[in-house]
DNA sequence: TTGGTATGCCTCGGAGAGTGAGGTATAAGG
DNA sequence: CCTTATACCTCACTCTCCGAGGCATACCAA
């Protein structure tokens, strides 16, 4: 028995919604975006650079967000804002999570009766 | 404006949970599973026999599944069971699911007042 | 008989995502 | 001066999933 397999991923495609969703609060820079997902999702998360900048970088390209470099007390970086097209991908990509969590949600809780878990 | 990226996916390793739900409901050969996914999911999700079969064998190998050849009238199938330890398997992914949903589910909600959402 | 369709299993190649490790450069502090 | 923290980036690898293909049998029709 050799697998094991790691922890249950799930997941995919998140973490572009959530960079999405935290840079529509504030406007942030890659490293302190990273940080900021560990915090918001309670450690819960941790998606390394090899994620995130990637993630920046792609959602850029397709004009979702705007890149802008400060630099502040010799300390330069990349401060990306969500753009009008970034806020409607946020959109989307929110009401199809949604959709699919409804849809999984439904199968585990399917015959589940005397547990209403779901709110 | 040459990306696009294909409608959303997220999900990763969702396979693997539904198999194990929806086997521990009944037990079931591939072919039949396959289509009883794309039934429970009204056509959301449809995920291929490249995918399910694999998923069948590890499953299998790890001690999730027992499979079962058996012949009717003609048609050799593998019918698929839970164990035991499959269904400690299906009660954590299925802990696990939740918790990231939940964590998820909040960061897209935080700071929505005024539309309570969640129930 | 021959052929097409449905059943039923399997696997391979490829695309993408995510991890982990690495590499660069500057600033602050001992 | 050297280490640590900040800040960016990328590559190699693994894994998942899709799409397409292959195999074999059963049934039905021409």
């Amino acid at each position: 028995m050799p697998t094991a397999r790691k922890p249950p991923d799930f997941l995919n495609g998140v973490p572009e919604l959530i960079v999405l969703r935290l840079l529509s609060q504030k406007p942030m820079y890659g490293y302190e975006l990273i940080q900021a997902i560990q915090v918001a999702t309670s450690r819960n998360f941790a998606f390394g650079e090899g994620c995130i900048y990637p993630v920046l970088h792609r959602l850029e390209a397709d004009g979702a967000l705007n890149g802008r470099r400060e630099t502040v007390q010799g300390r330069s970086r990349i401060v990306y804002r969500v753009t009008a097209k970034g806020r409607g991908r946020l959109e989307q990509s929110a009401v199809a999570w949604k959709r699919s969590v409804e849809v999984i949600q439904a199968i585990l809780s399917e015959g589940n009766r005397a547990s209403p878990a779901m709110a």
